[in-house]
DNA sequence: CTGAAAGCGCTAACAA
DNA sequence: TTGTTAGCGCTTTCAG
């Protein structure tokens, strides 16, 4: 015999007003008198009321949930930067809707779409490389939306990021400043992932720049994963002109590659440099700590919660918002042996 | 000029029909006849349109949406967890709507309440322990719920998870028949977390039963973090009464508590056998390779999603689906020299 | 400051 | 197999 939840009407009686004000009282407006809005409040809260979201946002038209379409969560990094979002998009009282695209770029306008179905406000991608079709259903619905992590180099849309061919290069230099002539690099897959191809880009002009060469051989595309890191450090160790610095592409990576350093019993930074990319905690608790950039990814999580609730909001400022990245120099790298 | 989104009504004059079959067609319902299906999706291809979910959850009383309440995803652990429920929900049409306690469960009622608000169909829950606020709330709005990653011991709430109390009375048992006799325990945060609870007291039941102490002194509570485990694992080492084996409450506490070890030049698992709990990907690729429990993470993500969407749907069969976890021995442990 | 009333876009009886 | 119609619960003009 259990009665069906209440609704506003159920709280409206019980209070002895009309529908439109317990809403205007539930929404703080300011026009509802202090004695009105207790009687609606300790109404609502004897009734256990829980607003319908769906007919609020099917009136109002705006549901207060942000999608958020990613690759994946199964990498701590991804997951980091969405709980960074969530809590700042939280903090405005929004709710994260998720979608996962497993890197697939066509997969990810079928899943933004139904983000859209589900009624976000606005949706936040990771990187600047998207389908075509995405965008062209984003601005014929109309959706505000945002990149993230990445800069477009194009000014065509909306993003909050930093420049990853700039911060690659900057490891480079450094490593060649220390006196490295003997690189690999351990990228990421850079089918449809514009970060990973920025950096593997910028490493390439870095070391154009300064004459020194980048063997075919010593380039491995990976996963981000510690295995897929163990194994193109394994294969570039076994090669006949072994690096003598490896830059990774990403912290996990970085860290297989070190991890298989130490199995065969080979020195880092002795015998080799290792570099990551992203900062995640792991990098300095490590021994020895990685020499890695460090990514902003608060601030990012924040300024994207920002910048997406503004355009939603119309308050649509800044659209290009870029974010310092710093090299950390930490134990695995050093100058080479001569 | 832009014209606003097509509606289901617009669908239906393209495709010379009324709105209901329409809707019936979009829905794949069988009644509908095959040239009539074609016209229409021709239709809403040619007019771009999408479902309003609002719209459609508001009179349907569905909106295809699962909640999940987690207390973090700044955790590898968590994400992995969030993922594979993710996968499994998306293969049923379901998306995920994410939010976040941050380890407080009156916290938590607040986020559950405003995961309802928005109109999930069901709600995912970590753990056994929860405010009884929340379950009433669940219980009066009706909203189908179901509790993950444990065993609801009282048998009163639907759960998929496994038994963490045995699975470390397991990790003891095992470390005393290889001939350890001094224990240390890295415990996770034990209040508002029954996982890390029933691992410590598993651990103390399975050291009782076999007349072994364990120090006050040697039991760390350390929130899930490698500089937490290596800070645990340092002060362990500098106890009067070294322990030969450190059983760890999960894999991340574990490896910064090898870390620690390596970075003073303490071998394992030679002088000292350390454990960990979850078997995270990272586990089998650290070197030496650590010793830990295997937990179903694929398969409870994925029994969960069949589970809640089971309840749902009302063919709420099993209530209490219990995982089995394996202790996978690796090289992190050995036999204490004496 | 509060009330009356219209309708957001869709689905599901019911009818044909 | 398809059409007609009545709301789902809420917000928001417009009046008062």
């Amino acid at each position: 015999m259990t009665k069906p939840a209440a609704k506003l009407i159920d709280v409206a009686r019980l209070a002895g007003v009309c529908n439109a004000t317990v809403s205007r009282a539930l929404a703080r407006e300011p026009s509802v008198s202090a004695a009105t809005l207790q009687r609606v409040e300790e109404a609502a809260r004897q009734l256990g009321y829980v607003p319908h979201g769906a007919a609020s946002a099917l009136r109002a038209r705006r549901s207060r949930t942000i999608g958020a379409v990613l690759p994946t969560l199964d990498n701590l990094l991804y997951a980091k930067a969405t709980h960074a979002l969530q809590k700042a998009l939280d903090d405005s009282g929004y709710l994260l809707l998720l979608a996962c695209h497993e890197f697939d770029l066509t997969n990810e306008v079928k899943v933004a779409r139904s983000l859209i179905e589900r009624g976000v406000d606005g949706i936040v991608l990771i990187g600047a490389e998207h389908d075509d079709a995405l965008f062209a259903m984003l601005a014929d619905l109309e959706i505000p939306y945002l990149l993230t992590w990445s800069l477009d180099r194009s000014g065509r849309h909306p993003c909050v990021g930093f420049d990853n061919r700039v911060a690659a290069m900057r490891v480079a230099d450094y490593l060649v400043d220390i006196g490295h002539r003997e690189f690999a690099m351990i990228s990421g897959v850079v089918a449809g992932n514009d970060r990973a191809r920025a950096r593997l880009a910028g490493v390439r002009e870095a070391l154009t720049a300064r004459d020194i060469g980048l063997a075919p051989q010593h380039v491995i595309e990976a996963p981000y994963t510690l295995a897929e890191g163990r194994a193109a450090m394994h294969s570039l160790l076994a090669s006949a002109t072994r690096p003598t610095a490896v830059i990774c592409a990403n912290d996990v990576l970085a860290m297989g590659a070190v991890l298989e350093c130490h199995a065969q019993g080979i020195a880092v930074p002795d015998a080799v440099s290792v570099t990551g990319f992203d900062d995640m905690e792991a990098a300095s608790i490590l021994v020895p700590a990685l020499t890695t950039v460090r990514v902003p990814m608060r601030e990012l999580g924040y300024a994207a919660a920002q910048q997406i609730l503004a355009s939603i909001g119309g308050t649509d400022s800044a659209r290009v918002t870029e974010l310092a990245v710093d090299l950390i120099v930490r134990g695995t790298t050093a100058s080479p042996r001569r």
